[in-house]
DNA sequence: TTAAACATTCTAGTAAGATGGAATGTTCCA
DNA sequence: TGGAACATTCCATCTTACTAGAATGTTTAA
């Protein structure tokens, strides 16, 4: 199938597959008589498997090696584990960081009145260290 | 006082101060008769807001506008709690879409037996949409 | 006095990941 | 047959926010 279909069947857009294929996260694909890609199904399950991967949050990077590990049929689940688990400390750690942010914010919203009056707890909690928490 | 001086007592880096001053987040530093930006407490004060407004997660133009806010005597606390409480909304947005992940991932992990054998429930979800959450 | 620490400007590069657009060739469908 | 839709390559640009490094001048302290 052409590049258009394997983008949308995979929901990588062509421009990005055909990216990825110069970045060498995918081997070139095969070519038809006009020069065209040539995609199969197994292509396309492999541009999924990317699309997920990416959706959740994991870079390319480790979406290589993620694919690596998934095409490497002697590979230990326990390796695949190891990049899952240091994923979700890491997305964790970021909750974490974020609703300390929120919590920040949303005390300091809690505080300015939010009318016409200039006077703003926000403002005064970013210019003065005191007022945050 | 010297760049090196407001730096350290700000949060800033010196390369950073000059950056804001290149993209016009900072009015330029007045000079000394040696040419030195010369910063004063207010200077610093103001650094000191944009390093705590970048730290909650504002963006350099959400912080160019905070800082116009700031010094706006007139401006309503209403304007800037809009952009706080629009920062919290994406902040909460986004620790859920974080969330989803996770819970994802985690899933997945606990399916995995995470030893020496090539079959793997976390390749297997990310090949296969039938085994996501 | 001399060496470090600090300052200046300037250009260019980094990360991470695409995306835009030009110029051109090919295929499909009415 | 003709035009829309789709494909190709290649180069440049975007985003956000710095950071590195070169070449050079200034200040400070032993």
């Amino acid at each position: 199938m052409n590049i258009g279909k394997a983008s949308s069947l995979s929901g990588v857009a062509a421009k990005t597959i055909r990216y990825y294929e110069g970045i060498g996260l995918l081997t070139p694909a095969a070519r038809k008589a006009n020069g065209y890609r040539d995609y199969s199904d197994s292509d396309v399950a492999n541009l999924q498997f990317i699309f997920r991967a990416r959706n959740l949050g994991f870079t390319l990077k480790d979406t290589e090696n993620l694919i690596n590990l998934w095409q490497d049929q002697h590979r230990a689940s326990a390796d695949v584990k190891k990049m899952a688990l240091d994923h979700i400390r890491d997305i964790e750690l970021r909750i974490e960081e974020l609703s300390e942010v929120r919590d920040t914010l949303v005390d300091l919203t809690e505080k300015c009145h939010g009318d016409d009056r200039p006077d703003c707890p926000i403002i005064q909690g970013l210019a003065n260290r005191q007022q945050m928490i």
